[in-house]
DNA sequence: TGTAACACCTCTAGTAACTAGAGGTTCAAG
DNA sequence: CTTGAACCTCTAGTTACTAGAGGTGTTACA
């Protein structure tokens, strides 16, 4: 059994964090000691481990719950798990997208100045607030 | 001079979002109306404009105040405007970074998994719950 | 046994950038 | 004048945590 101090140690997730996971649900409600300390078994820690990589990999605590409900009904199809990973990797996807929009565009803004001119003649400033930008980013 | 809600459809940014900016300081506290509406000049809708394609580039409420105060000085030396563009820059290289690291695992986890079987055989969640993975991704 | 340090507890509220909704007032058109 | 749309302030919610207050429990040591 474990306290949820040696649990946070062990996964690398935070005391409150744990806690925050408890409230929302994907944690289960572990047994408690005489003095009302939480005490988890491998099944604790095999769960928060789980929430952990899903994390990491970007899914939202929501999407993880779903995962959660089928890996605890083995008899349910593979298909939803493929379609949350699918839609997590398409969100990816369209995030990469757009960064690369956006660091194209402060790649062009931060070059054109080269830091030593004033406020009023920045290009970084007149990029902002350029009007003509404004029409194209739309 | 325009209405919030004008001033809203000029710039595509919602009514509440404005009220926000004011309240943060970004946006300068208007003129009102005998009715206590807000009334806002040319240079409301410019300073808008400029909060709106800075927040569209990524940058914080905080680090826009910084170049919103640069804007307001001209006498000020344009490298501070340039070292926010370029650490936004260097902020979302990074993330691209790591989501073309999540993008690389979701694909591999995605792809062992055709849908077809049970949860119980289930890669998409015998990959999250691999204490192999766990490892890996520390 | 008493003490002290550390770990645990619940609860409230804050973070960032909005967004939603309640309950009310103002404005403009018919 | 009436009505509907737009405006107002205020409170609270969203997501995923995080911080801190005020208290209890646990363990090691004297």
């Amino acid at each position: 059994m474990y306290s949820i101090g040696e649990l946070s140690r062990r996964t690398n997730v935070k005391v409150p964090t744990i806690r925050y996971y408890e409230q929302t649900g994907l944690m289960s409600v572990p047994e408690r000691t005489h003095g009302n300390q939480r005490r988890y078994d491998n099944a604790g820690l095999e769960r928060l481990t789980f929430i952990k990589h899903a994390r990491e990999l970007g899914f939202t605590i929501e999407a993880i719950s779903s995962l959660i409900e089928l890996q605890d009904n083995p008899d349910r199809s593979c298909e939803a798990a493929t379609e949350i990973a699918s839609a997590q990797l398409g969100d990816v996807r369209a995030r990469i997208k757009k960064l690369r929009s956006l660091e194209k565009e402060l790649a062009r803004i931060a070059r054109g100045c080269d830091g030593e001119g004033k406020s009023s003649d920045c290009y970084v400033l007149e990029s902002l607030a350029d009007h003509h930008h404004c029409q194209q980013a739309h």
